[in-house]
DNA sequence: CCGAATCCTTTTCGATACTG
DNA sequence: CAGTATCGAAAAGGATTCGG
């Protein structure tokens, strides 16, 4: 009975949020009281999110990102990887070769977030549709 | 079994993921072929999380959202809500009153949306010490 | 009470040039 | 190859003012 099943989940869901935004009110939204905008942060800019996705199957070196992401630049590939490196979420390995060569991997940690990304994801393919059709009869509305 | 199970859903989450991000490249990233970059854009900027959790309990005014999130501008709350309202994930209903009162609250596709973000939010509590701890060793190498 | 419009500050991002 | 440094453009965000 999957009706039942979804209508619990969103009962759940919708408690457990409502439950954590009246806790970090209380605490005036304190960070240390208020992990998910700490943690979550870096999840939340431009490439973050591609990043972690390019390295779910396998780990790559620091060009082949480049190569995999042709849009991003140095500037933005190397601190995207030293945030979360920082975080624990990848792993960095140097090989003492000539020229160098860094090999980026996602950590135990870093693939335990695999998985509510992989959710998120989901999410918003099957909503996809019905967010276009939203937009289009908003925009339609006001010229 | 949890063991067995964590480990299936890790596979399939790193599958899930591996799989879109190499369609995408092939698709150059075109937003019309990567649904998840548009649809999630704008749960990336500052304030939608806090609103969408703020509204998960229950249906609020503008001035209470605004009391709510007490360090939120009149601004950028109005912005959000407009975006999450093009969306389709909250409806805003206009009370004809003295002075007006307007209420905004989640849509059945914006309920939808707390399954995965009480996911995410569950994960960043569960991770919260090892990132603190990790970013503290990382820093602490590094002056 | 709700929100549009304006102005200004801060943050983010990218292009370029340079190092081991 | 894998970065660092610097600079300027662009976007996001905040304070304030005004109007229905």
């Amino acid at each position: 009975m999957p009706g039942l099943r979804e209508g619990n989940l969103l009962s759940t869901s919708r408690l457990a949020l409502s439950t954590r935004f009246d806790e970090w009110q209380q605490g005036a939204f304190d960070p240390e009281l208020c992990p998910v905008r700490d943690v979550l942060g870096h999840l939340r800019d431009k490439w973050t999110t591609l990043i972690l996705m390019a390295l779910a199957g396998q780990p790559r070196r620091f060009s082949q990102l480049r190569r995999a992401i042709p849009d991003i630049s140095k500037r933005m590939l190397t601190q995207t990887l030293r945030n979360l490196e920082r975080d624990g979420l990848l792993s960095r390995q140097v090989f003492p070769t000539r020229p160098p060569s860094v090999e980026y991997r996602l950590t135990p940690l870093g693939e335990s977030l695999l998985v509510p990304m992989a959710h998120l994801a989901s999410w918003a393919e099957h909503a996809h549709a019905d967010i276009t059709e939203s937009r289009s009869r908003f925009d339609a509305d006001r010229p």
